[in-house]
DNA sequence: CTTAAAATGTGACATAGGTCACATAAATTA
DNA sequence: TAATTTATGTGACCTATGTCACATTTTAAG
């Protein structure tokens, strides 16, 4: 399936427009190619896109005072990434995004996508949506922290995204998880 | 300032609209008033609603299987509260919303927020906008998590909302913290 | 005002997870 | 293919936080 059909179907999951409507929402996105490893968000830069996986992976990840590296999703196909804070609210990013295999996205610009909502009341209808899941993912996310222990979280989150099993080397999923890569493979230990 | 003029202000930020448009927005709110303790969502509940808070403090939490609380979210005016995993999907509450203070809210029905978003394209603006800042808030929220001690965070969440400092208990803030209530109160002993 | 309930502080001890060090295995790259 | 980097496993030890117990203070209710 191509880039356009994806992303058609990804949107019709949530709003309802018409082949042309769609047509229109498509003429705004970017085809774009990465390597793996390769950096599209970096921490500092200005952010002027999100991004829709079409395949591989993507990571977007915070690295602190330590260097240690704090993951906040993995981006899957169907996914989308960007540092929302500082794309919706024009300041330098703080975290930063990069590829954990080659990867396609459809790269949607800030000021595009504010366009698109204004002039297509069913594009705001799905990006409200989309919203509203990424926040109700975050808050579940949140609450699981809280409440289970790693090998609970860990056990999750497999069970949510097999994929993630055979693509992200088990440190960065200890990044994900908020602890160490020997903690995360101390679990399974005799 | 009454509750019309405080939800008038609060939308105003995010979008604009009408007297004309915010009065019919207005007309699907209705007005609610609670006592301190008084429980408005009890997990298994149906959730029909979402409150914005004119005055006073609500608390939405979850209790797990060893009857420790979590809390999710403090709202105090001009905040929203919840369960919106089960609002938006139609689902039994798996969280609790009760009042720490006795609290006055505006309840919109999830139907009435629907309709003004098909019927006004300025109201589904509004809450597309409503929940991105809250999509970015669980994010800084998750990455404190992993990123910050028990000590930092607490700091940091009394100099955001230090307004909670009064009106919340140390046990309620420890629960929001995700820690115990004794290593809330060991943080600052000699 | 009195009594019950809730909130708070603190000691003793248990435990999950962190850190550092080093060995090995797997995957990239020259 | 050899060389280098990256990922992984594991022991020893440290530390933050949890749990349980009990005393004290504060708040709410009769």
């Amino acid at each position: 399936m191509e880039a356009k059909e994806i992303l058609k179907v990804h949107v019709a999951k949530l709003a309802s427009l018409s082949d042309d409507e769609f047509d229109y929402f498509f003429s705004f996105f970017k085809n774009q190619s990465f390597k793996k490893g390769q950096v599209i968000i970096s921490e500092g830069d200005m952010v002027d896109c999100e991004y829709f996986v079409i395949s591989g992976c993507l990571k977007s990840f915070y690295i602190n005072d330590d260097l240690k590296m704090f993951i906040l999703q993995f981006a899957m196909p169907t996914w989308w990434a960007s540092d929302y804070n500082a794309l919706y609210n024009h300041t330098k990013a703080s975290i930063n995004v990069d590829c954990i295999t080659d990867t396609e996205v459809l790269c949607l610009s800030n000021a595009d996508r504010e366009k698109l909502c204004n002039e297509l009341h069913n594009a705001e209808h799905f990006f409200r949506w989309r919203t509203n899941k990424g926040y109700i993912a975050a808050n579940k996310r949140l609450l699981s922290f809280m409440n289970n222990n790693v090998k609970y979280r860990y056990e999750e989150l497999l069970k949510l995204y097999p994929e993630l099993y055979n693509i992200v080397p088990k440190n960065l999923i200890a990044a994900y998880l908020g602890v160490s890569r020997e903690t995360l493979s101390r679990l399974y230990q005799a």
